[in-house]
DNA sequence: CGTATTCTTGACTTATATCAATGTCGGTGG
DNA sequence: CCACCGACATTGATATAAGTCAAGAATACG
């Protein structure tokens, strides 16, 4: 299979390479199809090869030790993801679950290191999405610490609206499978109470739920809610 | 005032850089004391500068709108701090605070690129650090979602000794002034939950507190409560 | 010393988890 | 094509961890 590279070239972390750097990149790559609910890797597996995301969406996923789950992030399109060898580690901190049928690109860890002497500015490009994703995880930190669960949900549907928003008819529908479950696992909650949320939102008319569906209608009276205002 | 390279070449951060390269940063650097509760860069200001904390201990914190303060991690000797542009944005995301009296060293922000360019091994450490830095907010975003608050405190107390603790008569002594509120901060409660929780380990002989005071005696027994053993 | 933080402790409230039961959707295979 | 099964969702009742409110005690500091 082949890929472009004016794909490749659309995305911020590799705008600035040349073609012929570009191309050097895909001939390692190694594409690969992987279906609904399968995984790219596992947690605590070796870390042999690190990826992209061309289409789909995936969660990063982390259990503790007494099998609770939580949801690390979601890896959108053009995200780079399996990054373990910039944590300076071997294994893979978490796994990553194709939450819809996606399609990816992987390189062996060890070529990492040779693109990045190659193209010193692919490092800065990259230290910036990670900076950008510590920033994230700081937000949810900052969230969980000082909000109630109905303000985190609300955040949390408002940032998979902006990633991951379709409009359709009725508003803009979260594009890819998510379950009462996942959202509790990205806000730190249980799938019970995200339901009630949801269940009361929707009798609101401020989203429209459905099995593993989720429609904003009305994303102004969220965003009220996120930023504190009694309904 | 002159810093001398060989502090600088004890850092993991540092140490793989020549000793030229590590001159001519150090002629770049502004040295700078801070005293306990004084501010190095405001939540929100322009980044100016990025800096290297010597000695002594800070605080980041951040603020939310309606005014509730969390504390985003401690710096210790050594670590790099107020890397705004690695986050791509030209204000620092929170306040670091001196919680006590500490002596720093900054360069100009502009800088930065300059210093990758000319080692690319600079930046690799770097994204190191911050991929280091990603894996304990995840860590703590995990802790959040899943453990009460007891479990949270203990593995915060923790984290202190191991990268605080001084060992003394009574056991290991956090080497900084800390309140109740810092380590509620820390944890994503109240300083009266904190309170009672360190009164119950105290009247256990687990820890020692007092005013802006904390000493662990038997590490054991808060190891077992972190990790979920019914005490 | 007195004044201001910081800390402790008790009584009460509440948000959210837990427990439990039932309902509904959508795909699979007979 | 329909019936059935398993996964997902809803909703009520109850429990409880932790927050809030309130008051006072201890400690440091000027």
């Amino acid at each position: 299979m082949k890929v472009d590279r004016t794909i490749l070239k659309s995305l911020p972390l590799f705008e600035r390479m040349t073609d012929p750097d570009l191309d050097s990149m895909l001939e390692h790559a190694v594409p690969r199809r992987v279906a609904q609910g399968d995984a790219v890797f596992e947690q605590g597996a070796p870390a042999r090869s690190f990826f992209l995301l061309l289409h789909g969406r995936l969660k990063v996923t982390q259990v503790t030790q007494d099998g609770q789950q939580i949801i690390v992030r979601m890896v959108h399109p053009g995200d780079l993801f399996g990054f373990a060898m910039a944590l300076r580690r071997s294994d893979y901190p978490g796994t990553a679950l194709a939450a819809a049928e996606s399609l990816i690109l992987g390189w062996p860890t060890d070529m990492w290191s040779r693109f990045v002497e190659q193209n010193p500015r692919l490092a800065v490009t990259a230290m910036q999405t990670i900076g950008q994703r510590l920033e994230e995880a700081h937000t949810r930190i900052r969230e969980m610490s000082t909000e109630e669960v109905e303000k985190r949900v609300a955040h949390a549907v408002l940032r998979l609206s902006k990633q991951a928003g379709r409009p359709v008819a009725a508003g803009i529908r979260i594009d890819f499978p998510i379950s009462r479950q996942d959202i509790a696992e990205m806000t730190g909650t249980t799938l019970h109470t995200v339901s009630r949320i949801l269940s009361a939102w929707e009798s609101k008319g401020i989203v429209e739920g459905g099995r593993q569906k989720l429609t904003i209608c009305d994303p102004q009276r969220l965003l009220n809610l996120a930023d504190g205002a009694r309904d």
